[in-house]
DNA sequence: GCCTGGCACTCGGTCCGCGTGAGTGCCAGT
DNA sequence: ACTGGCACTCACGCGGACCGAGTGCCAGGC
């Protein structure tokens, strides 16, 4: 009888709504599956277990609720989950403490690769489960510069900075040979054409420029404009720079006791790619995102849940922020957490653009 | 009456070498304790099990096989394996396929970062084992140049390139501000000035130079040589790189089959800062090395062996390529593959650093 | 003196049966 | 509409029995 739309909050009763909530609250904080004997005693309702009985044979039909076997007591479905986080979940606010350990961690470093994979420690720490912090890669984002250096005879190390102050290295080999002169003439000469635009629209520049080129036979000109596509080019080796951090605390979980599902989860955390796709799906919506269990491919195999938020300049997302961890964990902590960290994060990034250029 | 000091060779008869040899061999195919009555039946002793139970007792007298209980067959210990690998072993010399393997898997990436990961990769898949590649901090390498970017209005980029075209980047948060043109001349300058020095002999040559400053008042150079020295002085950020590939594989091991050691192999995977300390610690010595259990205190506890090699070019080592597995490995077919991977890549490392200069 | 067959013993692993407890659905009663 | 009662189901834990692999030891044979 499990229906298929979208449940909304008034095709349940104000009752069954509380019952549907007290019963993951308890899930979560027990792990155990919830029966109407205990529902009853715990106080909130005035209600017998038989009567609870009936309003959890309801809650099932809907889906929300089902048994890992016939005489046991009930646990959330998925779309339970998803219920109690859209209509029932209150979340807390962060405590001070908590907010001023961010606001330290984050102020503290200053790279901002070392700031992303703090982020990631922090919020492993802080949730205790693994955090994760992606960043994609920068295709769509406008540069301040760009260097070129020698580093071996054939070989260039390619710098380019972002207008957020994000650093990428890329190394290029070339069938010319340049010397140092000339690399500094090149980096200065494309700096001061491309600062500001993207490295999409320097490419199309630069394939613009080909064709003048041809016509000038301009050595010079024609090296740089190479070296420039090779770097903006194949843009693949900017890999997509990916944080797994605290993968330890997620072993300890009850859900991940057996050999079988601890294997599963130590591979699923390794296996980097698919773990980008979601994040990189996830790009595109504005804020906090959670996803629980079949929601999504990875979460669905693993029985994850995912909680993550964007965070970056207001001009342009730079990446996604957040946890993994087992579809039962305390949403209504973790949200706020993500929440703030993402948005910690974005005003570091805005200060740090702001302030370097 | 287990003895403590070294076993020779000597110090058992042909037989009971035979009979121990046997008992590995099988070990490490089976992975379960071989009884008497198995070994009988193997075909290569015309003994009774009795009589072998009498040669394995000697054995286990000698502390080379322990039984895991009472009525179960014998195990080779920590020392079983040492004597095995270091009288006993036959290695078999590498395949025509897998040396054609090594070779263009090596000669394929450019990069050195790349290639590293890669061996690491390789490793790990042809020997069904996790592959380590490590490659300590750069102190005590030569460089060939030394060039600064402007990266934010106080950050500076600095990229490192060694005699062997090691590229190692590094950003450096400074007091002073810089202009484009000042960098290129610092940079020209100090690698004009310092290439074919180590980092540590630049730090003190630096250092001493300071004096020399305080009297000229010069402020570009005042610039210059704080740059070089906060470039190379705080050297701990040079992060020695380990790369860990092919955890996956010895998942599958049935001796991490329950929960208990999958979760500690996990985490002393996760844990790179104890693997450096051993890989470091191997650096000083030439040869093929193998580590069995209770010989480091790392392998110890997981019961791990490792497998490893210097590799690097010969004027000096550059780091450590090698295998962690569990004690019962293959060691006859680990040897040589460790061995030939390294010496492909130091090959490698070599004809880059006379292309390169 | 070395090898062998025999024998008693030990111990881990598996299977079976039982009791227990938590939980359910349904129904009749208030 | 809620409640108590009742029969039923099922996972789980426990103890006992059994089996098989392996051992140590001993006495006998080449």
């Amino acid at each position: 009888m499990a229906q298929k739309h979208e449940l909304h909050e008034h095709d349940l009763d104000p009752r069954a709504r509380e019952v549907l909530r007290e019963i993951i609250l308890q899930h979560i904080d027990s792990g155990e599956p919830i029966g109407s004997r205990t529902l009853s005693k715990c106080g909130k309702f005035q209600l017998s277990p038989a009567s609870l009985r009936n309003v959890m044979a309801d809650l099932e039909d809907h889906g929300l609720l089902q048994q890992p076997h016939t005489s046991a007591g009930r646990i959330p479905t998925d779309r339970g989950y998803r219920f109690f986080i859209n209509h029932l979940m209150k979340s807390r606010a962060l405590s001070l403490r908590d907010r001023e350990t961010i606001e330290k961690e984050v102020g503290a470093a200053t790279e901002i690769d070392q700031v992303l994979q703090h982020a990631g420690n922090l919020l492993s720490k802080m949730s205790d489960q693994v955090g994760v912090v992606f960043m994609p890669t920068l295709l769509q984002f406008a540069i301040r510069s760009m260097d070129f250096i020698l580093v071996g005879e054939t070989r260039i190390q390619c710098v380019i900075v972002g207008v957020n102050g994000v650093v990428v290295n890329k190394i290029i080999d070339t069938r010319f040979v340049f010397t140092r002169d000339e690399l500094e003439k090149i980096s200065r000469y494309i700096t001061i054409e491309f600062a500001g635009s993207t490295l999409d629209m320097i490419r199309r520049r630069l394939i613009r420029m080909t064709e003048q080129e041809r016509a000038l036979h301009d050595q010079m000109l024609q090296k740089t404009i190479s070296l420039g596509i090779e770097a903006v080019n194949d843009v693949a080796p900017f890999e997509h720079e990916l944080y797994v951090e605290g993968a330890a605390s997620i072993l300890n979980k009850p859900e991940f006791a057996d050999a079988a599902s601890l294997r599963r989860t130590f591979l699923a955390l390794q296996e980097k790619e698919k773990l980008v796709d979601i994040l990189e799906t996830c790009l595109d919506e504005e804020g906090l995102q959670i996803l629980i269990g079949s929601e999504s491919d990875f979460t669905q195999v693993h029985n994850f849940s995912i909680v993550a938020r964007r965070y970056g300049s207001t001009s342009a997302p730079l990446g996604m922020v957040g946890i993994i961890g087992p579809m039962r964990m305390e949403y209504a902590r973790m949200a706020p957490l993500v929440d703030y960290l993402s948005r910690a994060l974005s005003r570091k990034i805005e200060e740090e653009e702001e302030h370097g250029s």
